[in-house]
DNA sequence: GATGAATGAGTCTTCATTCAT
DNA sequence: GATGAATGAAGACTCATTCAT
């Protein structure tokens, strides 16, 4: 008897297929480094997670430092990305309405994967590629250079590299503090405003 | 075989020698950690920096979270007193001039070994005894609402703990960031002017 | 850092390679438990003598405690298992054949890997699940008990459970001690002989 | 001004305070060796609980094996001692009474420190001079075939040797059996009956 | 004699990484 | 590509023993 006609693809297309791992492996990374803290995550206990072999974990990535160097690297698109979506709109808008944006932005950047936010900034040594865990900070205090500058009129701060420095600090550490420490003041309005009202005053005369 | 971890230190020294291990042992270990990072320092490299045997370190120390826990402790107590030791000074000054001390004895705590500082702040995982790493920032908010009450009076701020809350951050933050990434800043009275002026205008009316 | 004693096998082999890899690392352990005493055995060494790494004996043993008690299980097995396959077989004999029949099973199970026996009984601490050492005469107890019942018609004995922990004390003693101090007893057919006698008499009238 | 005349020693002779010194030592050794089993059992935590000196420990004992050594002699002597003491009483019973007397002997003899007598005998490695733990079993046997050897007459045994180790081995193993597993056995006097009852019967004719 | 700080070989165990199948 | 058995360097920690005080 002739063998029945495969008509349906054996496998999805290579590409897929690696694809669905990298992100299974990654997704695996993340909660084992969030429930186990960075040095208690190995990468066998990752792959078994992952539900892979170790074998397409090193397929994927080299080193372990790699695993983590690609999860550093996602996170800190995906926080650049909330904040790069939304800085055309906010360009146009009036200096307090701005600031309050940007503070909005930035802490939203911050609750993405909250817990996984905290594991890289605490735990992650910044050696070697993994220096970048703190890459969103820096490219911040860029684009806030760069808002300030295109302000400048209506700022009170002379030096604008050290008021973005002072403000970007202030900011960040507000909303890294809230989103970790204090989740309950992200829904109360008074922290937005306070934390614009501070930044505010302080850079407009 | 594999007892429970023990951390809390395992016997106070009697002779003068073994205070004298004592100290090297905690020296070698704040050297390696600052060095090497929190995960590539291992018991046996802390022994042979100080100079000691394995064995002396766990005569003292009965496990790496204890040596670490106690380098810990002592580094809060370095910086709690070098705030402490000044703030009945400060009690006394008008706000401007208080918010601006303040500061400066931020910076100046921030400024103890500020290498391990960074270490112990962004590598020591957050588990056990080692949560205190940050207990200074802890501290430091009571201290701080307990202060902006007692000059409610003048502030336009009305949630104190939020307020507290976010001039804590926005301080340790811009004092923290200083240190690490911007040490020429500390040299320059702009910085601690700026600072105290975000502070101050966001407090007071 | 030391987590708690695991003393369940970590896995159970799929491939032929690893499930020979588990025979050279039990075999080995036996060896070195039976040459060095159990304190002085490490499992380095017992890696050593399988000639396989060490990680591959914790792949499958995740402790001392759990290599070692599979020995004692394997051994408690074997022991049984002589025991068991000819209990049928000593059913339906007469009551001083089969008390004859019941010993000389005993003698030869203790006649398994005798001086392995000795090191098991002798040196394992009975603590967690290493307490399993004597499980088979805890079996063997319980076996008597239920063969006296049986056949409680021709007994003098009365307290049959008190009867079955002399006669198995007894024989349990006389059977490991021969193996263990008189090896050469065990080709004297009067060691059986008289072994049965004593039984016999006190189980008789 | 003249001292005061000391008229009471400055201290116990020193051959007294040693005495008291090593008591503690073999105490403290004895009690850790029941808690903690073998292998858990350290010369640095015997001398923390004897109440003295590590070094003093090894004054006395100069290894971890002659202090273990010390205590298995001591509590050998202890067990011969209880039997001893009362043998010469014996000789003159007849041969039922002797035998129950002996076995009675026996049991109290393991009645004495029987959880000491435990660890001794389950998990103390037999190597060197350790090998003595059951140096009092060697010692019955001897015994044993004397007393057989001068009522040779009433017996139906041949073989005293033979009969000697098979009727030790029993009572050996039934009074371990008792105190160890089944303590509540030594006050029902049909333990000491029984266990009579098998040795004599098979005894004599 | 007594003390206890110091020693360091040796133990158990983990985990990043490799490679034959 | 995927698998998972195997590796072994390295790390945390113990403890019998020594010796200066």
């Amino acid at each position: 008897m002739a063998p029945k006609l495969r008509t349906v693809p054996r496998k999805r297309p290579v590409q897929d297929r690696s694809r669905a791992t990298v992100d299974a492996i990654l997704a695996a990374a993340a909660q084992v480094l969030v429930k186990d803290g960075f040095d208690r995550t190995s990468t066998n206990r990752v792959a078994e997670v992952a539900g892979v072999s170790i074998g397409s974990v090193y397929q994927y990535f080299p080193s372990k430092e790699a695993l983590v160097g690609a999860l550093v690297e996602r996170h800190n698109e995906a926080m650049r990305a909330a904040v790069l979506a939304e800085l055309q709109r906010v360009q146009v808008l009036p200096l307090e309405a701005a600031v309050r944006a940007v503070i909005e932005l930035i802490v939203r950047a911050h609750a993405i994967e909250p817990a996984l936010h905290r594991v890289l900034m605490e735990q992650v040594p910044r050696t070697g590629r993994l220096a970048r865990v703190d890459q969103f900070a820096v490219e911040l205090h860029a684009v806030i250079v760069r808002y300030l500058d295109a302000h400048r009129a209506r700022l009170r701060v002379q030096d604008l590299d050290l008021a973005a420095f002072l403000a970007a600090s202030a900011v960040e550490a507000m909303a890294h503090g809230a989103v970790i420490y204090q989740p309950h003041r992200l829904d109360d309005p008074a922290f937005l405003d306070e934390a614009t009202a501070m930044v505010v005053r302080y850079l407009i005369a």
